[in-house]
DNA sequence: CTGAAAGCGCTAACAG
DNA sequence: CTGTTAGCGCTTTCAG
């Protein structure tokens, strides 16, 4: 009851050809004529052939699959990135396997050894926020490996980066926030270690600077990320000192402030001013609506994919990628 | 500066025995010694060994890697999902691959294909909302690869299948809007092709007639799935007849339902019911903020991966495991 | 306990 | 235009 899979070698004998001919055929080589060409294909198609691809690629000593590590796949930005790498990818011959690293490094690490070990032909990563080191990627490197970073990059490794704006965003983020009259404009950080975050804060940093106001380290908490983070450190910031408004470096931290403001009977932006990072589906549903800087992660997939594929056809590497945002003003923040 | 990739030969060659001794050793097979075997071992991390699970799937004529189709990766069910399979395939020594059909049956086709192509071990499916016909899958069941469904399923399809128990969820969300004093609860339903949707059909059909009305199709709209759809649908039911309730079968749609409720000046829930169904992460951050019957994707990842792995080691098939939903009453119906 | 040898399905020189 | 041959890296009989 064995269904035998049937092979090249199949579709030769029954053409009384060789399986050469019938890879060359099934591959469009102009060498075969066109009649033979023919022929193989409507066999192959008769007896239900399907390329075996593992062999391809085992004997080709590269594949067309191309390995994506993320976070966390279940966060918006991520997986609009996905869809953006797919749609370039897909078209242009390769397919994609995703890996989670659900922010561990330990799992990160897993994900790209499994990626080597399946002989990927080049990984497309985001790092995780635990990632304090960075030898798994320097194996990457080492194997000759595409290895294509965007969003959360380390710029100590080699090979092409797509990011997103973040300087500007935050910049005009908290700019905007200090035009609509607030004073004290607070920062929830992510990790220092992320290019991303760091320059979220330096965006903060400028527009505060240029106001006239000088750093005042109160106002800053670091790795504030998640929702419960978010709904804590705001409790901790307006015990330890005053601030009147705020600007997260990401939505979901956003939203955790925002509730422990309402629990606090702080009125929302009357008294206190929220912008978030990363325009998360959840921002324009809340109530107030949440202003927030929108990434546009679909474009940033595509740029990735682009930039994957350059890479695999040999043409360049190293070049960074600048993706633009925009910020969205909603109800949590006045409008100037 | 070719950085050449070490094999068991390499290492075989640099410890003076056999491709054939490494192998086994590296599997761990007690016919080897265990001092070789610990040699051997050594060897391989010292010199950087990464097997090569191409290579080994060619041979053996089978893989360890599962391949998932899922609609879409950013529906918060479907990644919990996502994430529930993973938590029980990685440490059995599986991987995954995940593909999204786009709500596409082209699309949906091509993902099996590309997933057959690549010898997957298994394949897990949720069947996209286009999908009318099921020749895909039959050539999924003639190669003898496991296939279990999961949430969107078609019975008509051998393998063992994982779903909600969307009969009672349905059944359960509208009962509730019966006892709080609705009259007239309306019903937006997604495709009749699709189980899941049926099902939910029948629940509220169920609590209608338990409750003593009979079914009145006018309040029953098919395939309303988008928040676009439910926006335009709760218009024109309610140009169409008289409903003061609803029940969709999806929380997009009822987010769209609620978005034109506002729009009319409806007031919810004094005026009008709202229950979803999924509870997406948006429903407890929406003002009102929408009831909903919870599925547990997490679980049903874990019960669907559970279940590939029993196929894969040949204990079973066609078995079908329900996994329980819970609804959870918030402010868009009123409690009873 | 270890070796020799064959082959998974495919591609790519090299010949003709 | 087509055939011959070799081999990608690994596992697995079959012998010892």
């Amino acid at each position: 009851m064995e269904m035998k899979k049937i092979t090249i070698n199949d579709i030769a004998k029954a053409l009384s050809v060789t399986p050469s001919t019938v890879s060359r055929a099934l591959a469009g080589n102009t060498r075969v004529s066109v009649k033979t060409r023919n022929l193989v294909k409507e066999k192959a198609r008769e007896m239900g052939y399907q390329p075996n691809v593992i062999a391809a690629s085992l004997r080709k000593g590269k594949s067309d699959t191309i390995g994506m590590i993320v976070p966390r796949i279940n966060r918006h930005f991520f997986s609009n990135v996905i869809s953006g790498v797919e749609e370039i990818l897909n078209p242009a011959g390769y397919n994609l396997v995703i890996c989670q690293s659900g922010e561990s490094q330990l799992k990160e690490e897993k994900a790209v050894e499994t990626l080597l070990r399946n002989q990927v032909g080049g990984i497309l990563l985001s790092l995780s926020l635990q990632t304090q080191t960075f030898d798994h990627l320097q194996e990457v490197i080492r194997r000759q490996i595409p290895l294509v970073q965007f969003d959360r990059i380390h710029a100590g490794i080699s090979g092409s980066k797509v990011i997103n704006d973040n300087y500007t965003g935050a910049y005009l983020a908290t700019k905007h926030l200090i035009k609509a009259g607030f004073k004290r404009v607070a920062h929830f950080a992510g990790g220092r270690n992320l290019k991303a975050y760091q320059e979220r804060y330096m965006g903060y940093v400028k527009a505060m600077s240029e106001a006239g106001y000088e750093l005042d380290e109160t106002l800053v908490m670091d790795n504030v990320i998640t929702r419960e983070a978010g709904y804590e450190s705001l409790k901790r910031l307006l015990k330890k000192g005053v601030a009147d408004a705020l600007f997260c470096a990401g939505d979901y931290s956003a939203l955790g402030a925002l509730e422990a403001l309402k629990e606090m009977g702080i009125n929302v932006p009357d008294e206190f001013g929220v912008v978030g990072f990363a325009n998360e589906p959840f921002a324009e549903l809340m109530y107030p609506t949440l202003s927030s800087v929108e990434q546009n992660g679909f474009e940033m997939g595509n740029k990735a994919a682009a930039a994957m594929i350059k890479c695999l056809e040999g043409t360049v590497v190293d070049e960074e990628t600048i993706v633009p945002v925009r910020l969205i003003v909603r109800q949590s923040s006045k409008s100037e």
